[in-house]
DNA sequence: CAAGGATTGTTATAGAGTAACATACTTGGT
DNA sequence: ACCAAGTATGTTACTCTATAACAATCCTTG
């Protein structure tokens, strides 16, 4: 337990979102895509906080932040290109999305998965993935990608945890 | 490339299947938990092969073996016993389901998933295990579970594809 | 054999994702 | 400025995955 994420200790969250919606706008300007209003929308209510969201959970966002309807085709179509570049990521356990706070470079993510605030944070350990190619290529096989998702509870909840053992 | 899996080579595959059966049997008979019938023949369909399957293929399995009509729920509970015994897992990238190599054991699935024939493998990996949990540690986390999904080619369509690339 | 729990059947519905086609918006060439 | 082609979004309908709720059945075990 040495550098604990941010996403674990109070912060000022609204840095989060601005550093996320700012280097997103540079990283699809670099590379000559379109970061539409739409797209913009939808990669900003994703970094509301730490927590994955579903597909449908920012469907109603959306709605409800427009007063239009809004149909799962148009918020599928903008995570599919959050998702292709690089933006966002998809939670497999979990069917939901979270955005990528490095998304200039590619890499497999790995995520710790907190079962009771629900937070998500993603690992940068280049090492883990080393290990599992490595594994992987024992066995003769060649990775394209991998997902690692590693579901238990967050050091901020097993603060409260404690503490709520010695009040009761 | 040193101890490639069974389920890459030609194998006579009753064996993996009545191997299974057997320790399920067993299995179950220790721990004091029924394998009825259905449970035991949806075991018996999802260990066909080395691939993945889908709840709905199984009902439709289930359903053409049987001339009655099967509904969701038998499967689905079906399969939630199986998991809860450790007997099948769930591959969460694809939605589907496979057979446990060694339900007697407890420990966390790790899989290699092949694009091409969907075959996937159970590593057993412990020393991996322990990385990541390492790592998980190193930020707070305390692990529960977790799961890793590798996707890429196996050696045996790595093979055909040489072949077919000679071939050409 | 009766009572209680576990298992399975049945119906309906929720949740996640996509196909197909229509409409609107950009953008580059003339 | 205008048109054509490509890109993005709207719309409808549907597929696939999974679960809730309740009824019927099947074990046990006293």
């Amino acid at each position: 337990m040495e550098k604990t994420p941010l996403a674990y200790s109070h912060h000022n969250h609204s840095h989060c979102i601005k550093d996320a919606m700012v280097s997103a706008r540079h990283l699809c300007e670099s590379r000559g895509v379109r970061l539409t209003a739409l797209r913009e929308q939808v990669l900003e209510l994703i970094w509301q906080n730490h927590k994955p969201l579903g597909a449908y959970t920012l469907m109603e966002m959306l709605a409800s932040a427009s007063t239009r309807r809004v149909a799962p085709p148009t918020v599928y179509r903008a995570l599919d290109f959050l998702l292709e570049q690089g933006l966002v990521h998809r939670i497999n356990g979990l069917n939901a999305f979270i955005g990528c706070p490095s998304p200039e470079k590619k890499h497999q993510s790995h995520f710790l998965i907190c079962r009771l605030c629900d937070t998500a944070v993603e690992l940068d350990n280049n090492k883990l993935t080393q290990d599992i190619q490595s594994s992987a290529k024992d066995a003769g096989f060649v990775v394209e990608t991998h997902s690692l998702e590693v579901m238990g509870v967050c050091p901020a909840c097993t603060g409260k945890a404690h503490k709520e053992g010695r009040a009761s």
